[in-house]
DNA sequence: AATCCACCAAACTGTACGGTTTGGTTTGAC
DNA sequence: GTCAAACCAAACCGTACAGTTTGGTGGATT
């Protein structure tokens, strides 16, 4: 009953999300929806009141399903921890972001994030932002534990996503053929300068 | 004659220009830029093929009278230039581009750099690309010099250019309310940070 | 058996807007 | 003074498309 529904629900979304993310959302007529849903008019406007709330619904949807930065479980116990930490970090940020399918995900959002201000600001929070906080999160442990001095926590998360994400942002999303993720060797050095930066000697 | 034509067009472009930067590019009708232009519409096809033209044209001109980076006349010679430049270059970076008015550019740019691949490369190469390029060049003389051992100079300027622009895509572009620009101190601890990572003793 | 709800197909409405055309007026060249 | 090019105002065309309406079907509940 409510199953179905759901259901329903989930084979409208599913359908626009594959034509959004191929032929972008203006690209993207309510018929073809319909059509790719399997769906009537009237059903479709009965789950969504208006293509701007379907919009909404599946970048919602799609964002908070990648989760990028699980949170860290474990201690983190030494210098040694803590390079292992920011290294998978690093590895797992550029990996899923720059899938195919992400940056697609990605292209779509960011091309509609600077016309509804609503959506700028939750994308904002829901991406860099929790991007940031988790790693600040990190290096303040760090920092209590005694296995780094990080006097400026707030500083120090961008000194480390900066750099990370100019791979994402300008070798993926705005770049003409999709990158691969950088070198493993590349973010081991990346992770190093960043601990340099931070007053670790090598 | 020439100077009339080119009055002409100039005039349309800063009507669509102030249009486009306000209401949108969708959210702008060609009507609208005739009547900003105080121009009949058969005179602003005659010079503009297409609105997607007259948008181009508007993104193009706005992104090259943006200096974000004036070429660096005067060497560097020590340690402490360097340190001058960095901090000069990263004070110019924020406060143009959080200007309130370069902000609304840039979200136009943005929101239409992801409909068209075209216009996404050249805004690639014309801005980022820039930054990177010029903040290569200037760490590859300081590292000649003997300044500075740089060892890889494309991982050493988006070490320095990622958390700068942490602060104008963050805090400029994708925030509600715009940021002002970073503090000068903040500015200074950021490009310490930079120059620790580097191998730089305090 | 009656009813109700979710669903479907398809025609329809309204409008916004990019681009064209018409027909007439100014401006400058020669 | 004439001619052509640049310009204007305004009506016009075509179409795409969001959202509505109509009329009808099937399956579960009472």
């Amino acid at each position: 009953m409510a199953r179905r529904k759901a259901a329903k629900r989930e084979q409208i979304l599913a359908a626009a999300r594959k034509l959004f993310l191929t032929q972008g959302f203006n690209g993207t007529s309510m018929d073809a929806v319909t059509a790719e849903a399997g769906v009537s008019k009237q059903t479709l406007y009965a789950y969504f009141p208006t293509k701007t709330d379907l919009l909404a619904d599946v970048l919602y949807a799609g964002m908070s399903e990648l989760v990028l930065v699980p949170p860290t479980a474990d201690e983190i116990r030494n210098l040694d921890d803590l390079r292992e930490h920011l290294i998978t970090l690093a590895s797992r940020l550029t990996t899923s972001l720059l899938q195919p399918e992400t940056i697609a995900l990605m292209r779509l959002v960011l091309g509609e994030v600077f016309h509804v201000a609503e959506l700028r600001q939750h994308f904002r929070e829901a991406l860099p932002g929790q991007v940031l906080a988790r790693t600040e999160a990190m290096l303040r442990q760090a920092d209590a534990h005694g296995i780094l001095r990080v006097e400026d926590p707030e500083l120090a998360s961008r000194m480390f996503v900066g750099p990370v994400m100019t791979y994402v942002a300008l070798d993926g999303f705005l770049s003409a053929d999709p990158a691969p993720p950088p070198e493993h060797t590349r973010l081991v050095r990346l992770v190093d300068a960043f601990l340099a930066s931070m007053g670790v000697q090598p």
